[in-house]
DNA sequence: TATCAATATGTTATTTTGACATAATAAGGA
DNA sequence: TCCTTATTATGTCAAAATAACATATTGATA
């Protein structure tokens, strides 16, 4: 609902006051990592991200975004948290960091952002900076350094509500390879939850769920007893997605 | 992450492009209530909302608009998604019928709403309209007419995240009396999910959560026996509501 | 005091969960 | 070729949670 106010036909063809910043992450050698982007001329790490264009939706934005940073499409977005307070972007120390690449005269006065997380194929993603950035890697969630922005409370609140949709969705289709083992499968789920589960409870669960299907093959090369390769049913683990309700059955 | 722009100092005291949307629920005659709003000089009805101050927070104005059109404080209020389809606001048809209201040619270009949903005592809300408006009313969930915007849907994706909140988290502190029966709670539950439940097993769940405090008390006036009265266990519940994870315990 | 409407309450079978240990296998090295 | 080692695959049992189900109690009213 509208106070009134001057249509000021703004030539600037992105929002001025509202931002997105992506908490792309994967999984690579048992660790959950997160795709950070390091500022030309800096040490700066933050968070992909950026402006929304005036005629694209904002869940648009952040497939672009995604799309740029790296080349995956049609990838599980999730809008999590809007993070809009007052001070939250624009502030002195982050000016001066940055004054080579920004005018501190021409920084917004105030964004909000909306923070979306993806879950993506860590072999698939080909990392790739953004205008002013000169380096986009991933990053160990256990090692991130100081971020700019808000950038490190984004990741926290990403994680906590990533652990919440592990409990009533189901997780890893655009994360795993699509053919993975079980232990695979766990080992994602203990970087998310941050804690070890047993093996025979947890494959008991996640069979049950009905959204997998156990392949002939097996997987050769360890030194050791070859796992079974196992591939999501991609039709039940859509419908899983979207039930979501368990209180009372 | 800014892209370059010019920093114009607008007069507004108020952001132009985000806005925000409350879903304010009541419990009230065994039906979920919302609250919305009359336009003056028409039959047009809206969620209570409106733009964010350029120096308050996200959270804050929810508040605040909360405050405004109820009188209350202090109550949980949840983000629960963002709005952000580039023609969810500025339609012609809506610039028409409130043209007598705002200047069409004063109207947003585009806005982004940031929905929230609250949970309030219907005894306790005082429903207040606001400048644009002369009446603010409780509407029953099943009886909402076609609202201006895109509020029919904004409703309707508040009410499925409550339905989810509800699978993992406790409700009714803010929607119920301080005191208040069984019966009643589940009256409320039911509302929520649209179906009937088992009294018994109601029962069962709801005091295993160790949320509730039986009172020595019941409830006299009705042509039947004398149920008990329950209170929240505040910290016990405070607590659950930030647990919230409960896949592999 | 009889009736009525709403409330309070318990049992059982089923399902789900959590805790727990061992046998099988493939590779690599002796 | 065989032994070692790391990793995977797998089953049982007790406890807890769930779903399904019906009846006795009470307070007001007629």
């Amino acid at each position: 609902m509208p106070q009134e106010k001057t249509n000021h036909s703004n030539a600037s063809p992105y929002l001025s006051e509202l931002t997105l910043d992506c908490v792309i992450l994967s999984f690579h050698e048992d660790c959950l990592k997160v795709l950070l982007l390091r500022w030309k001329g800096t040490q700066e790490w933050s968070l992909p991200g950026g402006p929304i264009r005036r005629n694209e939706a904002v869940d648009a934005a952040a497939n672009r975004i995604l799309k740029e940073r790296t080349g995956l499409d049609d990838i599980f977005l999730q809008q999590f948290h809007v993070f809009g307070e007052v001070e939250r972007y624009n502030r002195e120390g982050i000016k001066y960091k940055l004054k080579h690449l920004i005018d501190p005269d021409k920084w917004y006065e105030r964004a909000v952002s909306v923070g979306y997380y993806a879950l993506v194929d860590h072999a698939k993603a080909m990392p790739t900076p953004d205008p002013f950035t000169e380096q986009c890697a991933w990053w160990d969630v256990q090692q991130i350094p100081a971020l700019l922005f808000d950038h490190n409370r984004i990741i926290q609140v990403a994680r906590k509500a990533l652990r919440t949709q592990l409990s009533w969705q189901p997780i890893g289709y655009n994360l795993l390879p699509e053919k993975f083992t079980l232990p695979e499968l766990q080992r994602l789920y203990e970087a998310i939850l941050g804690k070890g589960l047993d093996p025979r409870n947890f494959q008991r669960k996640m069979l049950s769920l009905g959204i997998l299907e156990r392949l002939a093959e097996r997987r050769r090369g360890g030194a050791f007893k070859s796992p079974y390769l196992y591939r999501f049913k991609k039709e039940e683990y859509e419908l899983k997605l979207k039930e979501s309700n368990l209180f009372f059955s």
